[in-house]
RNA sequence: GGGCGUUUAGCUCAGCUGGGAGAGCGCUACCCUUACAAGGUAGAUGUCGGGGGUUCAAUCCCCUCAACGCCCACCA
């Protein structure tokens, strides 16, 4: 009989992506709601830039993040995932930067602040969104009305009232630092914005006099000569005989011919150069340091935009690297150079510039952070927030055990304004939350607000909090602060714990004194399938979306899944995704075989004592996936749970339990067909109930073809394990029936039979209920190995000669078919198994004549031991019985 | 230099509190069998990085060496 079968043979993933994805809007399916656990689960969204586009990075934090908020909201929790987007100070002002110098040849200065302002908004309103779109391809289900922009109204205000309140309590303070000045940016940024490369360079020894004795000469070797227009100091460590004598007397800098003092400071490694260190306080992070202690002059020689200034007049405008050379060039001529010689090392680049980084002097504002960097360290080893996997912690603590001030402005004009303002007239300083008009002390007009922004970070540390209104009393109350605040669980990677989850930790705790989240979850980096970093560089990138495209978001999703633990890298290969692209189809296929049969299907389950054996079986399978889907699930192992529900799926649902379906569907016995129609429909509103967290769509597809047209997958509950559908005996009966069979399939390959030629096997075991099984499924072996027909006994009867045969544990299988098999073959094969087996067999004899294991091993370990000890014997004793079959 | 981590099948990785080495992909052979060739059936492959120790027993615990990766510090 045909079958008639009106589904697609493949799945069409993308019609299916934007069906669900406007029917889970419609049915405001994102929207938190009162569930059966009574409580709250939320989860914060890493705002990505809003100049990104998606990448590899985004995707996981989607799928991830995604899976848990449908796997809480089908549990019964009222979920809410909160959506948004980062203004990347940065990143964003120098995109539009490079923009408007491309189109117009201008620079922000042309155009001044408050139209490049302008500029960079109509930028942002164009192009921001866009993530927002590529977002929803993949199936995230965060509720769009909390979807919060970083220079939204509350932000802004969240960023005013706590750099108000820091102001007040004195941690907010100004100063003359030596900071990472970024030349093509002209802002600082922070240390941890500096990436460190390793560069090609010289090491050059250059001669300083010393005045108080014309004949003795300094030898000091520096990579950055051009820099000694800033020199202020010449260092020698004190415990060094060599220069003892100097310290005190007065160096002369080359070419300038300035005369600066030589000092001791301890900083100094006799070993490393000559000994001789030339001091730059202004353009060093150690010389600063050595100035400070030893009340050094600075020189900046340096403008804004990089090159030198008057105060170093050779090499006025230029930049360091025309610099260096022409410095070199004078030291040759005056004989000042000793020598030049090739050296490698590590210099400062600007991360998102890749420029490089210029130490210099400036005045910052910094955010004294030691006491809440303490109290976001006591809150991880209290317990009130705990990392997954727990190592992570390590760099949490290792950044916040020694904080330095975090330099919080940026020479920028894209970010929160600082809200500092000072009075012309009366020169008072303050900061407010809102804009000022008139100065707080004299009341003069005549002010203005301090032209730097804030770190874009600062904005992010308060994330969590302002994303659900604070501090405006209103918006809170419609956001539900109290309700949703702290989190549940923020998912991230590593490379941002320092950055982004220390500064939450810190600024949450600061403000409400709770850890703004319970649980951290870091996962992998993507990389690709070589464990390198994607970059544009190496244009090694895939992009999500593309994967989408071609295989669909589902089996991207459920790959970055499989591929997340408690790992640190996950190396992508799209040849993976092609594989979980068939397992989607291989769902889509399985499905389509019992479409056919689902008008036959009851709504419930029917009693307990029609169940079939088989129905059991799958049942109980069925159930211990759920569990264990449910325990990885509660723990971030979507490794774990994807490979559960794959692997059953594969090697339980399709291979064996369709399988077995078969035979009954092509038989007469209509009630028996209801029965396993019913099953059929049962296990797969199951299965894709447990899938739904990771492969949306498909699931939502089939839930709806399985005749739930009114009610969608996204809100019904989870499927959890039910103590009622437990088995051991029946999974066991059925694994040494899958083995069996499997033997006989064996048997088959092993002599080259044709799948069309039908056999007879005559199987021998003293399993009485495995005999029973096996004779109750007789009818099944047709169809599974084309047993045609067959005997079970046991297996002291006698046996039949010259037979292609096998032996299990338990069972002795012989298909007897002389004259058409090699005997010598398989007296071969079956000589080979006996002697595995004697090895295994030997490996636990020798445990159970060792008297030190029998004294010591936990009594059930010996009893494992003794068990497979008679399976083996079992087994050889077989083997020597179908032996005997061939004399 | 300081710290963290990794090393298991050709590739990517899993192996929880020590007790017979696993998965996916790839590979080989046979098969277009009425859900699926994006498929089926069967199969091969590992001194669990090296060395030492603890233990009745080590892929797992300890020490040590090696290789690799990442983070931090470092422009003499």
């Amino acid at each position: 009989m045909e079958i008639e079968n009106n589904l697609p043979k493949t799945f069409d993933a993308e019609s299916a992506q934007d069906k669900w994805y406007d029917a889970w809007m419609k049915a405001q399916a994102f929207k938190p709601r009162p569930g059966k656990q009574n409580k709250t689960f939320t989860i914060l969204m890493p705002p990505p830039n809003v100049t990104g586009k998606l990448h590899m990075g985004h995707a996981l934090d989607a799928t991830t993040q995604d899976t848990l908020i449908r796997y809480k909201r089908m549990k019964g929790f009222e979920t809410l995932w909160i959506p948004g987007t980062d203004h990347a100070g940065i990143s964003c002002q120098s995109v539009v930067e490079k923009l408007i110098w491309k189109q117009e040849k201008k620079n922000r200065y042309d155009l001044g602040r408050e139209e490049f302002m302008k500029r960079i908004w109509a930028w942002k309103e164009e192009y921001g969104s866009e993530i927002v779109n590529q977002q929803k391809k993949m199936g995230v289900s965060c509720d769009w009305d909390y979807a919060t922009f970083t220079l939204d109204d509350i932000p802004n205000k969240a960023v005013n009232k706590f750099f108000v309140m820091m102001f007040n309590e004195g941690l907010i303070y100004q100063s003359d630092y030596i900071v990472n000045w970024d030349p093509s940016l002209q802002s600082a940024i922070s240390d941890a914005e500096v990436e460190h490369k390793d560069v090609k360079g010289f090491f050059y020894s250059i001669k300083y006099k010393v005045k108080e004795d014309p004949n003795q000469v300094l030898i000091i070797a520096t990579t950055r000569p051009e820099t000694m227009f800033g020199d202020t100091a010449v260092a020698v460590n004190p415990n060094d005989e060599r220069f003892k004598d100097l310290i005190g007397k007065t160096a002369i800098v080359p070419i300038s011919n300035r005369e600066i003092p030589i000092i001791g400071d301890e900083h100094v490694d006799m070993e490393k150069g000559t000994g001789c260190l030339k001091v730059t306080p202004g353009h060093d992070f150690n010389d600063f340091e050595i100035g400070k202690r030893n009340g050094l002059q600075i020189i900046n020689i340096l403008n804004k935009d990089g090159t030198f200034n008057k105060l170093a007049p050779e090499i006025e405008g230029m930049k360091p690297k025309d610099a260096r050379a022409e410095v070199e060039r004078i030291l040759v001529e005056l004989d000042l150079l000793v020598e030049k010689k090739d050296h490698v090392h590590p210099v400062g680049h600007g991360e998102r510039s890749d420029e490089i980084i210029e130490p210099m002097i400036s005045k910052q504002w910094f955010l004294n952070v030691t006491q809440m960097a303490a109290d976001a360290v006591k809150a991880v080893e209290d317990g009130d927030m705990t990392f997954f996997p727990k190592g992570w912690e390590n760099t949490y603590f290792s950044w916040l055990r020694n904080p330095k001030d975090w330099c919080i402005s940026r020479q920028l004009w894209w970010g929160h304004q600082i809200p500092v303002y000072y009075c012309r007239h009366c020169d008072h300083k303050w900061a407010a939350e809102t804009k000022a008009t008139e100065c707080a002390q004299c009341k003069h007009p005549e002010i203005f607000q301090d032209p730097d922004v804030l770190d874009t970070w600062f904005s992010s540390g308060l994330w969590p909090m302002s994303t659900l209104g604070w501090p405006d009393e209103k918006a809170m109350k419609e956001k539900g602060f109290d309700k949703f605040y702290p989190n549940s669980v923020l998912v991230t990677g590593f490379d941002i714990i320092f950055f982004w989850v220390a500064r939450m930790m810190m600024m949450g705790m600061k403000v409400t004194d709770k850890a703004p989240f319970e649980h951290v979850y870091i996962h992998a980096l993507v990389r690709d399938k070589q464990g390198r970093k994607m970059s544009k560089s190496l244009g090694n990138g895939i992009d999500p979306l593309d994967m989408v495209k071609e295989y669909g978001a589902d089996a991207m999703r459920f790959t970055l899944a499989a591929g997340s633990g408690y790992n640190r890298d996950l190396n992508l290969d799209p040849e993976r995704i092609e594989g979980y692209r068939n397992f989607v189809n291989k769902l889509w296929n399985a499905f389509r075989f019992i479409h056919p049969y689902l008008d036959k299907a009851k709504d419930d389950l029917p009693i307990k004592s029609e169940w079939h054996l088989h129905d059991k079986w799958i049942l109980a399978e069925l159930n211990t996936v759920a569990k264990k889907m449910n325990e990885s699930l509660d723990v971030y192992r979507f490794d774990e749970a994807s490979a559960e529900i794959y692997s059953f799926v594969y090697d339980k649902f399709c291979s064996w339990y369709i399988e077995l379906s078969k035979n009954i569907f092509w038989g007469t016995n209509e009630r028996e067909k209801i029965v396993r129609a019913t099953m059929l429909k049962y296990c797969f509103s199951k299965v894709v109930n447990l899938l739904h967290p990771i492969i949306p769509f498909i699931t939502e597809e089939i839930w709806m073809l399985l005749g739930n047209e009114k009610n969608l997958l996204i809100t019904q509950e989870y499927v959890e394990y039910d103590k009622s559908l437990e088995n051991i005996e029946v999974q066991e009966m059925m694994n040494k029936f899958i083995e069996v069979t499997t033997g006989i399939r064996n048997i088959r390959a092993q002599v080259n039979l044709k799948p069309k030629d039908e056999i007879d096997a005559r199987l021998f075991t003293d399993d009485k209920k495995l005999a029973k099984f096996i004779y109750d499924s007789r009818h099944f072996l047709k169809d599974l190995a084309n047993v045609k027909s067959g005997t079970i006994k046991a297996k002291i009867s006698e046996k039949p000669k010259k037979s292609a045969s096998l032996a299990t544990t338990h069972t002795e299988i012989f298909i007897p078919l002389e004259g058409l098999i090699d005997i010598n073959d398989q007296i071969h094969r079956i000589k080979k198994d006996m002697e595995k087996t004697e090895n295994e067999y030997k490996k636990v004899e020798s445990k159970l004549s060792n008297e030190k294991f029998m004294n010591n091993a936990p009594e059930e370990i010996q009893n494992e031991v003794r068990e497979k000890a008679k399976l083996f014997q079992d087994k050889l004793t077989s083997l020597n019985e179908i032996l005997a079959s061939f004399q």
